[in-house]
Order: C-alpha cells, then sequence, then structure tokens
DNA sequence: ACCTGAACACCGTTCAAGT
DNA sequence: ACCTGAACACCGTTCAAGT
C-alpha cells in the first residue's frame, strides 16, 4: 500500500502501518521491526504513526490484542465436537498450534518478551481467554467423567504448556515443515495419555 | 565490577561484560540490552566491548552457547536413575525447566528471536544437544520394552515440546511462582501418560 | 593488548508548524 | 484531521589514535 508522494492516508494508515509491521515481523522479526523504517516503506514522514500509535509499545500491543481475538475466535468456532470432551480438546489443540503456522507474525508479537516494567501489574493476562477455552473444555469432559479428575486449572495448565510448546518450536521453525496431520497426532496421544481417564 | 575511572580491566572485562549483560536481561529482557549500557556500567568506554565480541549478536550468542552448555551439562549428571528410564526422564524435564527458572537470563537469550537472515543456514540447532537427551532416554525405555514403541524422534518431540513449554510459561511468569514439585508432577503425568507403554 | 574519542548512520520521541 | 521537518537523546559500529 504505497501512496503517491505528497498524497494522504485518509485514514487508512493505521491499517497500512499495522500490515507492513507484520509483513517486517513475519520475514525479519519483532526486533527488526522499526516505526521509522514502517513509515518509510509507506511514503509517509517518520512522525505519522504517532497520530496511530502513541508510541512503538502501542503498535506491538494493538497486534498482539487482534492476535490474541482472531486466536480466541477461532478456538470458539468449532462447537462441532461439543458433546465429545475428547475430540474437543484435540481440535481446541490443533486449532492453537495451526493458528501460530498461519498466523507466525502475530504469534510472534503475541509472545514476545513482555516489558517486565517491575512497577507494572500483570497486564490482565490475555494469555488467560485461550486458556479458559481449554480448561472449560476439560471442565466439560470431566463433568462427563471421561476425562481425569482433580483441579481442572492443573489438566488445563499441561495442555496448554504442551500446545504452547509445539507453537514455539513450529514458529521458530524447529519443526521444519511437519504436516498438520503430524501435529495433530502429537496432540492425540496428549490428550489420550494424559487427560483421558 | 565497577573499575576505578582510567584503570583496565586486566582480562576480566569480558566475564564483567557478560555478567553485567546476564543482569541486564535478567531484569530488564533481551530488547533492553545496550552494549554502550553495559560499557557504561562497568565504566570503560563504549567501544571497548568489540575487543571481546565481534558486534552485539556475538554477545549474545556467546551467552546463548555458555547456556546451552550448562543445560547439557546439567542434563547428562544424573545418570542415577540410569536402569529406570520412566524415572530418568521425569527426571530429565524437571531438571529442564528447572534450568529455565534458575537461569532465566540465559534461557531467554538462548531462545531469543534468532536472527532470520534469509540466507544464513540453521545454526547447527543447538536445541538439538538437549533435544537428543530425552531421545536416548526414550530409546532406551523402548529398548527395555516399558515405553511406547514407534520414531524415538517423534516421542521425543512430544516431550520436547512440553517442558519446552513448561520452560516458556515459567520464565514469562505466567505460572507465578510454582512449586518445583508441582511441575515434577505435571511431568510425571506426562511421562506416565504419554510415553510409557 | 587494551583502552579512548570522534564520527556516521540509524532509532524512538517531541515540538512547532503546515494543509 | 492528518501530515511535515527540525531537533534531541539514544544505539550499533567503525576509524584513527593513545598507553
Amino acid at each position: 500500500v504505497r501512496k503517491k508522494r505528497g498524497a494522504y492516508h485518509h485514514g487508512q494508515l493505521r491499517t497500512a502501518i499495522v500490515d507492513d509491521a507484520l509483513a517486517i515481523v513475519a520475514t525479519d522479526g519483532v526486533r527488526r521491526l522499526s516505526l521509522r523504517d514502517v513509515a518509510r516503506r509507506l511514503g509517509v514522514s517518520h512522525q505519522a504513526p504517532y497520530r496511530h500509535f502513541a508510541d512503538k509499545r502501542a503498535l506491538l500491543d494493538a497486534i498482539a490484542r487482534d492476535g490474541f481475538a482472531m486466536l480466541t475466535a477461532a478456538l470458539v468456532a468449532p462447537t462441532e465436537h461439543a458433546g465429545d470432551p475428547t475430540a474437543r480438546l484435540i481440535e481446541l489443540g490443533s486449532v492453537y498450534v495451526e493458528f501460530a503456522r498461519s498466523h507466525t507474525a502475530h504469534y510472534r508479537v503475541m509472545f514476545a518478551e513482555v516489558d517486565t516494567e517491575s512497577g507494572s501489574p500483570p497486564p490482565e493476562d490475555e494469555t488467560s481467554s485461550a486458556f479458559h477455552q481449554l480448561a472449560s473444555a476439560i471442565a466439560e469432559g470431566q463433568r462427563q467423567r471421561v476425562f481425569v479428575s482433580g483441579p481442572a486449572r492443573d489438566v488445563a495448565l499441561a495442555s496448554f504448556a504442551f500446545v504452547h510448546g509445539l507453537a514455539m518450536l513450529v514458529v521458530d521453525g524447529k519443526l521444519g515443515d511437519i504436516s498438520a496431520g503430524a501435529i495433530e497426532k502429537l496432540i492425540e496421544r496428549h490428550v489420550v495419555g494424559t487427560v483421558r481417564r
């Protein structure tokens, strides 16, 4: 979305900035993202982005929020397996890892090092949305007595760590180009082995 | 290790730089690490670090290498359970996550975004050392017929993703101050459920 | 060997304008 | 409203020295 020299973005600038930032993150990583570079690539002055984002952090936060919203939406969608907790949990895990694979830039920003401002409060833990999807699917399985008993939170923790670990490996390219089917098998094995009774 | 104005570090500078960088990473994160800041804190000129490291990347690489070496050493150590694959695999996992907890700065640098230079070859995958510890423990369990059959690599992949996911959550403080015992229980559950026959 | 200081090309961010 | 250009304090990195 390169604009003519001197032209205006007419309200599209915000979107253009986010899209270009995502492109940079996808190819070069979060570290290489620079507001000035984005502005340059879009043909606007390096101050223009500040009309839409208070600072660089705000841009990253917006991208992370988008990512969490997309992920949550993707996890809520598959209600087909509402009656079968095992199938549902496997699907949730697969959707989670597939999200990381298909939205690498978003996932990187979502889990990029958080600002460790010693004074700042834990930012309302946005991971929790995805986490609660897992937890509630697990609670349902426990209600139906097909899942192990014990605190749903602890069981969900194990499942979350597992899919998050897989997602990190995928995003970092450590798994080569493993197939979605292979990932689903790993998740199925996990669910059947450690969650189901 | 602050030196007197004008004094020399007499060969200690390299160590001092690494230590100070680790301190900064531990409190402020990798993103906030700056060579100039380290030099300033150590009372040397901002060019001094270049005597010991070709560039910032080289400093981070050195820290990552140290971390991988320490982790490998920690994983090799516990041969006590050499005869019991289940106990050994649980211990390997616990040691892995405990390393992330007690060496947060190292772990952050080890798994900080790798430079995605499109041309650069995969850097001899240093994760593989830790990974192979798991894989060989798993292969031994398969030999004794107490672990599930199938490619040791795939089974190891699941275990690695699980402990790596746990480690990431610990390092990012998403698990609060979960006890080492609670983590060991999660790992035990994973091993017993998805690795053991 | 190890250190210094000036210099260059970059950043993020702010300010005072321009249309 | 949305954009521009100059300015400031930072970075990483290089160069030409100093002891």
